[in-house]
DNA sequence: ACCCAGGCGGTTT
DNA sequence: AAACCGCATGGG
């Protein structure tokens, strides 16, 4: 699978670039890891359904597909989601000046520097994926998204108009239970025009539809549209933060989140990332 | 059998 | 606005 003549297309990461560390993140379906690098299926123009494979050295991202039969606008297609889901030519510079002045995040930007968020190529997607992560466990959470990638996309990430015309005991049968409606409610919508908005804007309008609420707004944000502002706490963050910035404190959770934006600013959301993917060094 | 899992919407205080 | 409850589903 993984063979020399089957490589097509080459990105060039705007360095520090971590491939391991984002590619330990391609955990939900179409995305897999498979201690090599990170393969996703993907829909292309005809209707086909092709493998990519991609993976890196470090310095050069390579990528890979499992069908020679594709066209130029494919290939550029998947080279423009591709730069998108792995911040290709993000600069992180300014985030890495900023985590200078903070002891944690000083040490997870030395441990885990050049990580990235691995984000979805559609708002859409993010969405779905962030309400099959709603009150379950991650395992759950898994099962749910494979099971409507296999049975609506094929194997792909099935597109909205697919969902629109699914039936909810259709989707129920995905074991996704009460999120079913949610699911066909936000595939009638336009999310991607969210990418063109400001955060506030964008979760502000998020938190309108029903079945999104303040947590899954911030990981659509961070993983839908790559919102290094988005903040959010769970069980996790909220032990974290206590545990390295307050004392252990009981705090509240409005003055963790007050803390992250006076002192993280515009990149709150992805100082949490960093955190939260060191944490077994921080605490 | 019971409780919980990285919520949310709706209803009741 | 804060506290409570039902929700689908599978695992412990």
């Amino acid at each position: 699978m993984w063979k020399e003549e089957l490589r097509r297309l080459l990105l060039k990461p705007l360095p520090p670039f971590d491939f391991h560390l984002m590619a330990r993140q391609a955990e939900l379906s179409p995305w897999k890891f498979d201690g090599r690098g990170i393969i996703r299926v993907e829909r292309i123009r005809s209707g086909r359904v092709i493998t990519i494979f991609i993976e890196s050295d470090g310095t050069v991202i390579s990528v890979g597909f499992s069908d020679l039969k594709i066209s130029r606008r494919d290939i550029e297609d998947i080279r423009e989601k591709l730069e998108w889901c792995l911040a290709v030519s993000e600069d992180l510079q300014p985030f890495y000046d900023l985590a200078k002045n903070d002891k944690f995040l000083r040490k997870a930007v030395s441990d885990v520097r050049g990580y990235r968020i691995l984000c979805d190529p559609t708002v859409f997607e993010g969405a779905v994926k962030a309400i099959c992560n709603q009150n379950t466990s991650f395992k759950m959470t898994k099962i749910m998204v494979r099971n409507l990638v296999e049975k609506y996309g094929g194997g792909a990430f099935p597109c909205p108009r697919t969902l629109t015309e699914a039936s909810v005991a259709g989707l129920k049968e995905c074991k996704v239970g009460y999120r079913a409606e949610y699911i066909r409610a936000i595939s009638r919508l336009d999310l991607e025009t969210l990418k063109s908005t400001s955060t506030e804007e964008a979760r502000r309008a998020l938190l309108k539809v029903k079945g999104i609420g303040p947590h899954t707004a911030a990981l659509i944000l961070q993983r839908g549209l790559r919102r290094y502002d988005s903040f959010f706490i769970d069980l996790w963050v909220r032990r974290l933060m206590r545990r390295l910035y307050f004392n252990n404190e009981a705090v509240s959770d409005s003055d963790i989140t007050k803390y992250a934006e006076q002192n993280w600013g515009r990149y709150r959301g992805l100082a949490l990332q960093y955190l939260l993917m060191d944490m077994k060094n921080l605490m």
